[in-house]
RNA sequence: GCCGACGUAGCUCAGGGGUAGAGCAACUGAUUCGUAAUCAGUAGGUCCGCGGUUCAAAUCCGCGCGUCGGCACCA
């Protein structure tokens, strides 16, 4: 190679311009502008792809050296981490193949192929092998290999899963390999210089079975979890937020406070407790008066349908490993819904509809029951027996975007309610088998698009993962430990209306199909609940808390007077507990904040003799005195909640 | 459904072939107290279930069930 041959003339991100007689690296460059960044140099950004910073760069662009603790550095730091630990694997557990290990969005994983598993032993020598090649600081190094010597290596060395991967690169794509101590890896890169620029910031977490390229058809691996960080403190800064994170878990907190336990005898069913239930009917009709609002019509449809009307909806063919079959006396099969749609349908169909009756928006909080895979189950996030907050609009075609931009605006104004600003938003647009012409699709996404953007919602494309009779928006909201539930959708739907024979007449006297829109809010009141639970750590705002407030006596002198504050509370309609037992009110005071009641009214001597309250709020340090009537008046205001 | 871990009092957990343990909660009594734990006493168990090994199983083995963490699935 010759080096000298071009000037290469490198601009910096502050403007600076460096020039060099030829091709240059990345470490040169770094080194050239001192030696702290060189130092300190973990990748470098050339014209806004990171690359290796022994890449040499032969012609001119626009470079950033990227630090070890940038941002931007803790993705490089991370997939380091997977190959150290694959590096670790291979010297401890010479049989294991190693397979895929990217960075995650809090560190790292690496899927093995061995016939033993890993035990959590293994784990902690694992860690502590990769703790030691960090120390050996050994070098990082690319090459580019020809696709048949690639191949014929990892299989050489019995890595044939690699090869395999090989083999399903694009012509087009470079082979590339990285090499650190003995461990050879294909690789996209790009890298740190050496292990020891990974540093000791890293632990692993657990293990767990995955399958290889995620398919349950292929051989499971075992997939082994750990975290990376820059520097011990993020670290140690992101365990305590996981251990604080599990103080938020609905399931701990839903014993905790009383919603509602589950138990062997119904899995995946919920018994709601009082104060759980009252929860639950304080959402449920708070949404009833937006739908009103927003000129839903509601209903109640059977659990119990023929089995019939599962196969003309299609439910039976696609479905049915998921639904719950029953069967009566004499014989015919019935199926609990596992989706209201098919009894929307039937409620359409009585009557005839003309164009006039559209928009018909029918609503219904749904009890739906599925038949999960145990596997799947999770708290009351998921379940087998669960409420839908559904509703189906059925609409002439032009009138899918104005009704897709009242529902997106709808659905944002209650998320605001709750309290959740940032939802993730999906869009998944045509798969490849799908039903309904192309003319239609265009149209349907059309006006999801323009619905999603009328809400100002920021979204991101899913392509190819719409249902097979239209596109749909996924609203996604996000549980204490960050994992993502889908909550919200919106699913345009031209075939249901078809297999169902639902029409209606149209201005030229004809018969048409109504398009479907299909849509929910909570998504499933379960669900929603739990990840209200978690958003709030079951600190309720008092609209929403099953007990608003406690009234507490100090001395059972005030007994009588607490007596008439908790009437007076009541009558106003809050949602109040009287605690007048024998302890001591700093006792009181810590099991009602431990239960998380937002308000408490203090009532001594003093109160009984002035009618007054002292006011405290979770959490305070501070007391308000309050004339009784004042207090009432005030809580009373406070608790209208969002929908008056 | 698959891989792994776990299952002991209401809760959190200890014990590990031979009387079942602690703290908190519960109950009873004393205490009347000013904003996050008053003191004393009492009661509480099919050690997840079924089978096996053993003189003897909560403990060891097998099979189930459930939970947890992932994977797959999620209209």
């Amino acid at each position: 190679m010759n080096r000298a041959s071009t000037p290469v003339t490198l601009t910096l991100p502050d403007g600076k311009q460096r020039s060099f007689p030829g091709p240059v690296t990345g470490a040169e460059l770094a080194a050239a502008i001192g030696p702290g960044l060189a130092k300190a140099a973990a990748v470098i950004r050339v014209d806004g792809k990171l690359r290796d910073l022994s890449a040499p760069i032969d012609r001119d662009a626009d470079v950033a050296i990227i630090t070890r603790d940038s941002p931007e550095a803790l993705e490089v730091l991370r997939h380091d981490a997977a190959h150290v630990l694959a590096e670790a694997a291979k010297e401890l557990y010479p049989d294991v193949q190693v397979t895929f290990g990217p960075a995650t969005e809090s560190g790292f994983y690496y899927d093995f192929a061995r016939d033993e598993p890993f035990t959590p032993e293994d784990l902690a020598k694992l860690e502590a092998r990769m703790h030691e090649i960090v120390e050996r600081d050994e070098p990082i190094t690319r090459e580019v290999w020809s696709r048949d010597d690639a191949v014929a290596f990892f299989k050489s060395i019995g890595e044939t899963y690699k090869a395999e991967w090989i083999g399903e690169i694009p012509a087009d794509e470079e082979i590339s390999i990285y090499k650190q101590g003995r461990f050879v890896d294909l690789c996209t890169g790009p890298h740190l210089p050496s292990t020891g620029k990974l540093g000791q910031a890293f632990k692993l977490t657990k293990v767990a079975g995955a399958y290889w390229r995620g398919d349950a058809r292929n051989a499971q691996l075992q997939r082994v979890y750990g975290t990376a960080w820059a520097n011990a403190k993020d670290l140690d800064r992101y365990l305590l937020m996981l251990e604080e994170a599990e103080k938020r878990d609905h399931r701990r907190l839903g014993r905790e406070l009383d919603l509602f336990h589950q138990q062997e005898e119904a899995v995946g069913s919920v018994f709601w407790h009082p104060k759980g239930w009252t929860l639950w009917r304080i959402i449920e009709n708070y949404l009833r008066r937006r739908l009103d609002e927003e000129g839903y019509v509601e209903v109640r449809t059977p659990q119990l349908l023929d089995r019939s009307l599962w196969e003309a909806s299609g439910h039976w063919e696609k479905f049915r490993e998921n639904m719950f079959i029953a069967q009566s006396a004499d014989e015919r099969v019935l199926a609990l819904k596992p989706m209201n749609c098919p009894g929307h349908v039937q409620i359409f169909r009585q009557g005839l509809k003309s164009y006039r009756d559209l928009p018909l928006r029918i609503a219904e909080f749904g009890s739906c029951h599925r038949n999960e895979p145990s596997g799947a189950l999770h708290g009351i996030m998921r379940v087998r027996a669960f409420t839908q907050d559904d509703a189906h609009i059925f609409c002439t075609e032009d009138q899918v975007t104005a009704e897709s931009i009242a529902f997106c605006n709808l659905l944002r104004s209650v998320y605001r309610d709750f309290g959740f600003e940032d939802v993730a938003v999906k869009f998944s647009d045509r798969p490849a088998v799908r039903a309904g012409t192309d003319a239609i699709w265009d149209k349907a996404e059309a006006g999801l698009k323009a619905a999603v953007e009328a809400a100002r919602l920021p979204y991101t494309m899913n392509p190819g993962e719409g249902a097979f009779y239209g596109p749909k928006l996924e609203f996604v909201l996000r549980d204490a430990i960050g994992r993502d539930w889908q909550c919200g959708t919106l699913q345009l739907d031209f075939v249901l209306p078809e297999r169902l024979d639902a029409s209606y007449i149209g201005e030229d006297g004809q018969r048409h199909r109504p398009v479907m829109l299909h849509r929910a809010i909570f998504g499933s009141m379960e669900r929603f609940i739990a990840i209200l639970i978690e958003q709030h750590a079951g600190k309720f705002p008092l609209w929403l808390a099953p007990v608003q407030l406690v009234i507490a006596t100090i001395t059972s002198d005030a007994d009588d007077y607490a007596r008439r504050v908790f009437a007076a509370a009541e009558a106003a309609g809050l949602r109040a507990q009287l605690d007048l037992a024998n302890e001591k009110i700093n006792y009181k005071v810590r099991e009602h904040s431990l239960a998380k009641i937002p308000v408490m009214l203090v009532l001594g001597k003093r109160e009984a003799e002035n009618g007054t309250v002292a006011l405290r709020r979770l959490g305070g340090k501070e007391q308000e005195i309050l004339e009784l009537d004042d207090a009432i008046a005030r809580l009373t205001a406070e608790s209208a909640g969002p929908c008056g």
